[in-house]
RNA sequence: GAGGGGAUGCCGGAGUGGUCAAACGGGACAGGCUUAGGACCUGUUAGCUUUUGCUUGCGGGGGUUCGAAUCCUCCUCCCCUCACCA
């Protein structure tokens, strides 16, 4: 067999769909749309890692699949290229962010090319240039005008390695999302954004998407509603309201903990108790949160007596260590017979344990069930699911309580003390306070010259920072935070409508034909931030009129994860990592993208495996050896019927994307079958050709050229399986049963009695007459369901029910 | 603690009531082609028989059914995400 050159091959037919602009595309109102969206990747100078083409290559396939099915696709990429790493990467190499990110834009691009991608580039999005951010800033002071954006003095997630703060999302696990330091909880004034308005669209639209069950039981338990009643205790003579979905248990409170970063705790703090309050301060602040973690729950006591508003009862108030700051009220009313966190606290401390719901407490465990309640005065008996409404209903009466929805949600924080990302546009004047710089002035661009270091490095440039109150005309400072990046990729997907525009945020009209995404492919780990943040610009978008749906990827498909070989994680430190350059290098891009998808289904990941990358490349070689053997004639009945089959079924297996790993069998199948006929029409050849571009575009092209055509194979339109007839089945079952027995009977030709036993489904398709007539014996047909037509005197376990088959005397 | 997903032959991984000793790939073994091969081709790869056929078998126990890898139930183990959310 000739040496086949893949290289060469993927070369030419990279440069012919590039030069013929194959996969640029114009809105079309006669022609069905198809939006195909990966999750644009941040450029850095490493270059394509191993999971970006595993990611590109599942939307590549069905891009070129449903540009095949005839619809006008969309497939464009860009670059979330604003962002702290690249400043930090700049700064340690002491270069420009910005040439920084264009060579690795650059080198992005040439690897995505070599992938042989189907996108668009003339509609590429690149974040940090002004063209693109200026939207941001325009969309920024929509949300401003609306009354979204807020300033506030909060306690703020601040990464002391990054020198700035980050958002709730970002800070998870107490470390810091990007370089993993830990994060310092300071006070600080802070641009929000008022996400938490929406935070019961963000739950209702989960109706409306078909998105992995995973992805939106994240999103609910991060934005976390839960429903619960406000009581206030009082304390030291004040009103101290507390958040509880357990106002059944009120008569079993024993105490009050509040968190220890309580804004407030010191006012509950006796003079007595100060130095004990201060110690235990210092004991849980020089515990690094992992130690934290494993830590019991520990506090002390203020000093403080709260009053149960049902009882009048004194109870202690605690700080401790287990009460969250920032949800409900900080502080917790502690009910240790019904409450496990409560429990061990009182258990440590001494505490009484007062059980107020029937029901058994152990040593070590409080009753966290429902039952009676007892010791609860007026409502001793109810039932407590009853009694939570009428508890709540008598404190609303008595003014002490109100219902209350709580949300794990918080505004979204969303200015960053860095250089490389979109300048908030407000301004600050001494008169006239917080200005937004006025629409016409838009992008605020950000500056060249500024210094690195300690602070906000836009303070440094002062020509930059000192303008002109667009309000009154007196001197005035631009505010120095950029946003964070999530802003930047939370409605790219509509710029790609329309990249050029700079005369709006993007043509209505453009908009309505392309949108919204039709599938949406990305990482797992942007479930509860970007898929979040996008909703929600999404729903303001819509609010504003801009857009009339309130979903932008009502579709969205999870990759899964691709390990090393022993199952962990790649990354560079472990020196793990797999360069798709490399394998491209050795094996081709067909191979590879062959490979990528053949190992597991997509959304579950696999380990890499250098050796059955062979395994791939093996399929390939055998597609040129068939190709180089195959005689052109007639196409044999049997093949013909199983190439129906294979395009059948390989169109239902992309259709899902979860299956495409079945594609890849199906495809080996039939070539496999197709080695061993002897000719095959010309046409059926190019249909198995047709079928293969989406996966190996390349060698598709190469034999599709040298079969003579002049167009590209891309461009051809899917074929389609032909419907197989119920009655051909019929027909196909009972020549195979005649054949069968056929063969059966050649041994017993002097027997002249069959039992047939078929199986339920296949009992009303069997012709009895037509198989009496063939093989010329008496035949009996049986369903193996029935038991009762079964004849007991057979002792052939052949006939026996659940054995379908045959038995003859 | 809450939520999600798993356990299949030497390995990866299909299969969600009968056409299943279980697709497809990898590996291993045997044979062929070759000077040789990590290149290619053919076959084998639960056990007994080796042609039909039988037995065992899809994490473990129990159940439903004429029939279970597949349905129900209990148990064990593994992975992922969020976690002291009141």
């Amino acid at each position: 067999m000739t040496e086949i050159n893949f290289k060469e091959i993927e070369w030419k037919w990279q440069k012919r769909w590039e030069e013929e602009k194959v996969f640029e595309v114009k809105e079309d109102k006669n022609k069905k749309k198809y939006y195909v969206l990966e999750m644009f990747p941040y450029p850095s100078a490493a270059g394509l890692h191993i999971g970006h083409a595993f990611n590109f290559v599942i939307g590549d396939i069905y891009a070129r699949f449903k540009k095949m099915q005839g619809f006008n696709v969309l497939h464009p990429m860009g670059f979330d290229s604003l962002g702290l790493p690249a400043e930090n990467a700049a700064i340690k190499e002491k270069i420009d962010p910005a040439i920084y990110t264009q060579n690795s834009i650059k080198n992005f691009i040439n690897q995505q090319k070599k992938l042989g991608l189907s996108y668009d580039w003339s509609r590429k999005i690149d974040t940090s240039q002004p063209e693109y951010y200026k939207w941001d800033q325009w969309i920024f002071l929509q949300m401003y005008k609306k009354g979204l954006v807020y300033k506030k003095k909060a306690a703020v997630n601040w990464c002391p390695s990054c020198s700035t703060i980050i958002a709730n999302e970002q800070a998870q696990g107490g470390e810091c999302d990007r370089c993993g330091s830990k994060i310092e909880i300071k006070q600080m004034e802070q641009w929000f954004i008022k996400i938490t308005d929406y935070a019961d669209r963000l739950l209702e639209g989960h109706k409306n998407l078909n998105w992995p069950e995973k992805t939106i039981a994240m999103q609910k338990n991060w934005i976390g509603k839960s429903y619960g009643t406000e009581i206030d205790f009082e304390i030291n003579g004040e009103k101290w309201p507390i958040f509880t979905t357990r106002p059944d248990t009120i008569f079993g409170v024993t105490f009050m903990v509040i968190s220890a970063q309580h804004q407030k705790l010191m006012d509950l703090v006796t003079k007595e108790q100060k130095k004990e309050v201060k110690k235990f301060l210092e004991k849980i602040g020089s515990v690094s949160e992992k130690e934290l973690e494993e830590l019991e729950k520990i506090g002390v006591f203020t000093g403080s007596y709260a009053i149960n508003p049902a009882n009048g009862e004194k109870v202690p108030v605690y700080v401790g260590n287990f009460v969250v700051a920032d949800y409900g009220c900080g502080m917790v009313m502690a009910v240790p017979a019904h409450d496990q966190r409560d429990f061990e606290f009182a258990k440590k401390y001494g505490i009484k344990i007062k059980q107020v719901i029937e029901g058994k407490i152990t040593e070590s465990r409080s009753w966290t069930e429902s039952g009676k309640l007892v010791n609860s005065e007026d409502f001793n008996g109810l039932d407590n699911e009853e009694a939570k409404e009428k508890i709540t209903q008598w404190l609303i009466k008595r003014g002490i309580g109100r219902k209350v929805i709580n949300y794990k949600l918080r505004d979204w924080s969303v200015a960053r003390q860095r250089y490389w990302g979109t300048p908030i546009p407000l301004i600050h004047c001494q008169k006239c306070g917080v200005v937004p710089v006025p629409e016409k002035d838009l992008p605020v661009i950000l500056p060249k010259n500024v210094k690195f270091g300690k602070g906000n490095p836009l303070e440094t440039n002062e020509e930059w920072i000192n303008v002109k109150c667009p309000s009154c005309g007196e001197k005035a400072r631009r505010e120095a935070n950029t946003m964070d990046t999530f802003v930047n990729s939370s409605w790219y997907f509509l710029k790609y409508c329309d990249p050029n525009n700079d005369k709006e945020i993007f043509s209505k009209e453009k908009v309505k034909y392309w949108m919204p995404v039709d599938i949406y492919i990305g990482g797992a780990e942007h479930s509860c931030m970007h898929l979040i943040y996008e909703r929600f610009y999404t729903m303001f978008l819509h609010d504003i009129g801009l857009i009339d749906f309130e979903e932008c990827t009502p579709r969205l498909f999870h990759q899964g994860m691709i390990n090393d070989e022993k199952g962990e994680k790649m990354s560079k430190s472990k020196g793990n990592t797999v360069e798709p350059l490399e394998i491209i290098e050795k094996y081709g891009t067909d191979t590879m993208r062959f490979y990528l998808i053949s190992e597991a289904s997509p959304d579950k990941g696999f380990n890499w495996t250098e050796k059955r990358i062979h395994g791939a490349l093996r399929f390939i070689k055998q597609i040129f050896s068939i190709f180089e053997k195959i005689k052109f004639g007639k196409t044999s009945k049997y093949f013909e019927r199983e190439l129906n089959k294979t395009i059948k079924n390989l169109t239902d297996y992309i259709e899902t994307i979860y299956d495409y790993r079945k594609a890849t069998i199906e495809i080996r199948r039939i070539f496999d079958l197709l080695e061993k006929e002897n000719e095959i029409s010309r046409e059926d050849f190019e249909k198995l050709l047709k079928v293969l571009s989406p996966f190996c575009p390349h060698i598709a092209e190469e034999l599709w050229e040298r079969l003579g055509n002049k167009t590209f194979i891309c461009c051809e339109s899917w074929p389609k399986a032909k419907k197989i007839e119920e009655k051909e089945k019929e027909k196909d079952l009972n020549e195979k049963v005649i054949q069968d027995l056929r063969q059966i009977l050649k041994k017993f030709p002097e027997k002249n009695k069959v039992y047939l036993y078929v199986l339920p489904f296949e009992f009303q398709k069997i012709n009895r007459k037509k198989i009496e007539k063939e093989i010329g014996k008496e035949v009996f047909v049986f369903s193996v369901k029935d038991q009762n037509k079964y004849d007991p005197e057979n002792k052939s376990k052949k006939a026996l029910p659940g054995n379908p088959g045959v038995w003859i005397e």
